[in-house]
RNA sequence: GUCCCCGUAGCUCAGCUGGAUAGAGCAUCAGUUUCCUAAACUGAGGGCCACAGGUUCGAAUCCUGUCGGGGACGCCA
């Protein structure tokens, strides 16, 4: 349970009582009214905004309303005290039972605790990484990875029907120039000297496997073909070469797909064709000049008739091209065909995680989107700012196999999945990140993986402890919780019990990143804890003498156990059992 | 030139979609180990929330402008 959300429900019927009454009007909006946790905890547990949010539309003064409401909300059995301060907040205090039986709940649930019925099994789409087959992932693909991921987890466990989905850009240029990249490199396999690659062509050497891998396959056999016959072949093989490279990474990172989309298909279906028909319908397709671009110097700009989609009409800066010179297909058209199909697919919930570099996309995406699903459809996206790896506060800037940037796979073999998974979710997902490869593996309060999961060891040991010395560590969610009376203890239960408010929040705000920081947030009060062990015996978590509080206290230890593994499971990490 | 993101303690960052006296870690200083992992904990100092207006009961948060940092801007994807 949600507490907060449930006192809302608690506050809306006792303005409605009120309203039945007759000291406030009927119709009142009570969107705007908030229940949650006072910044001072000894302000109580639950602070409302109430009075002061309805005082306008109901022409009284906050404080009257306050004074009125605050006896109304006493009368709840969970609530052992209140009082109306500053401008008219209601702060209340809960009782410890009722605090209490949120701890039990989180014993009986597991690492299930926490999950929320919010998204009603709405379908939501994430689009993630997405990254072009010419080349394996690299660090700004990790993070896009991971924020993904997460969100997608975060998403599932606030009660979302999701989808993962990778949307494969294996149509266009760039997997042309693949295509004969990996030819040259085909030629090298089989004995030619190929020289310095040409301008124009990927100079990776990780194309050096894939032209071996053909040459292995079909000999020599396209030596002497033209290019219309082998850049066909050389495109579809590195293309499925490369994909099963990013898959093979991408599982290594713990990222698993639902669903893998090629554009190349997509178009010869005929997807592009119905989505511009649609627009066609819609009349947001015409002919039209656009302005040369600012800025970059246009040197082989040519002023001519394109066609365009009437993205101004839906927040964009100008109108954007179909089509290029040639008569194909932009990247633009494919895409909305894209998310065209997706919405088709019953998907109006679309997220999509992009690159920075592609923030200039971002409108048009979003207006094409709003225009061809009739405004039934919304897609958000989140940009993942830059990422630079550092070591010891130096710039690492390349790896040896890809040339020209940091690999993933240079990454998780250095530090580990889990390791990346977390890092990369310490932060919000537009602000820039370095990742520092010494700090990452650190250990130290500095490094919030380390930490959380030093917390969660703990935890174990402790429950390993307790079990060697004959007290039963099943069946917790019977304990006697009314022996936890500490402030410290309590203090905990009530962290614990914020944990499925962190949930419908973070899914809320789509910021997967919330939970890194809950989660930190937790341990250190976890950690603190059970240092006050030290100088109180009395508080330690087995009292040999007396199994009931011993038990108690093991549910509460147990309880912040799970919820660390409820949250390391939103992140994909697994939680350790001991350090080492 | 236009658009997007960012600007919070010396450093790295949070700040719960507008709430009460702005919070962590690092660094600095001072403490805590016969004890379930001290790889931890406790305390202290440190702020014109870039700047200037505006919106209202109330602004780090929303709107406008300025300054500073990053990114993007037809026929690349």
């Amino acid at each position: 349970m949600n507490p907060y959300r449930h006192f809302i429900g608690v506050i809306e019927a006792a303005l409605g009582a009120m309203q039945a009454a007759g000291e406030l009007p009927a119709g009142l909006d009570f969107s705007a009214l908030t229940a949650e946790p006072p910044r001072d905890a000894a302000h109580g547990d639950i602070a409302t905004n109430a009075a002061m949010v309805l005082a306008k539309a109901a022409q009284k003064k906050p404080r009257d309303i306050a004074d009125a409401l605050l006896p109304r909300l006493k009368a709840n059995p969970d609530v052992v005290d209140g009082s109306v301060a500053g401008p008219g907040f209601i702060n209340l205090k809960l009782s410890d039972s009722f605090w209490r039986e949120r701890l039990r709940e989180c014993l009986k649930e597991g690492v299930a605790y926490g999950d929320s019925t919010m998204g009603g099994a709405r379908k939501v789409n994430v689009e993630y990484v997405s990254a072009n087959p010419t080349g394996p992932l690299h660090v700004a693909h990790a993070r896009g990875a991971v924020v993904g991921d997460a969100l997608a987890n975060l998403l599932l466990k606030a009660g979302y029907a999701v989808t993962k989905e990778y949307y494969i850009n294996d149509a266009g240029a760039q997997v042309d120039i693949l295509g004969r990249s990996t030819f040259l490199r085909y030629k090298e396999a089989l004995g030619d000297h190929i020289g310095t690659i040409p301008e124009g062509l990927y100079p990776g050497e990780y194309l050096k496997e894939v032209g071996a891998a053909i040459a292995r396959r079909d000999g020599a056999r396209w030596i002497d073909k033209p290019e219309r016959d082998w850049l066909p072949e050389m495109r579809a093989f590195a293309i499925a070469f490369l994909m099963d490279e990013i898959k093979a990474d991408l599982d290594t990172l713990g990222v698993r797909m639902d669903v893998y989309t090629s554009e190349r298909a997509l178009v010869e279906a005929g997807a592009v064709d119905r989505a511009f028909q649609e627009l066609t319908r819609q009349d947001l397709i015409y002919s039209g000049r656009l302005e040369p671009p600012k800025g970059k110097k246009p040197d082989d700009w040519e002023d001519r008739e394109q066609t365009l989609f009437r993205a101004t009409k839906f927040g964009d800066e100008v109108d954007r091209p179909l089509k290029k010179s040639d008569g194909s297909w932009t990247y633009f058209s494919n895409d909305i065909a894209n998310h065209y199909d997706k919405f088709r697919r019953g998907f109006a919930d679309q997220i999509d995680v992009w690159g920075a570099d592609h923030g200039g996309y971002v409108k048009r995406m979003k207006a094409a989107v709003k225009a061809i699903t009739g405004g039934d459809g919304e897609l958000d996206v989140k940009l993942c700012q830059l990422v630079r790896v550092m070591r010891n506060g130096e710039l690492v800037r390349m790896s040896k196999r890809a040339g020209t940037f940091v690999t993933l796979r240079d990454l998780l073999d250095e530090v580990g999945p889990d390791v990346v998974r977390f890092t990369m979710l310490t932060r919000k997902n537009d602000a820039p990140f370095d990742f520092d490869l010494a700090k990452a593996t650190e250990q130290s309060r500095d490094n919030p993986v380390w930490y959380v999961q030093y917390g969660h060891a703990r935890i174990r040991s402790v429950l390993r402890k307790s079990s060697a010395a004959g007290i039963v560590v099943d069946g917790l969610d019977s304990a006697p919780l009314d022996r936890l009376g500490d402030a410290g203890e309590l203090s905990l239960v009530r962290q614990i019990a914020q944990w499925p408010r962190q949930v419908e929040a973070a899914a809320a705000a789509h910021e997967p990143h919330r939970i890194a920081f809950y989660l930190y947030d937790l341990a250190a009060a976890f950690h603190a804890h059970w240092n006050r062990g030290g100088d109180e015996p009395a508080l330690r978590f087995i009292v040999e003498e007396d199994t009931e509080l011993t038990r108690a206290r093991l549910a509460l230890v147990q309880a912040i156990g799970f919820v660390i593994g409820s949250g390391l499971k939103v992140f994909g990490v697994t939680p350790v059992e001991e350090m080492r």
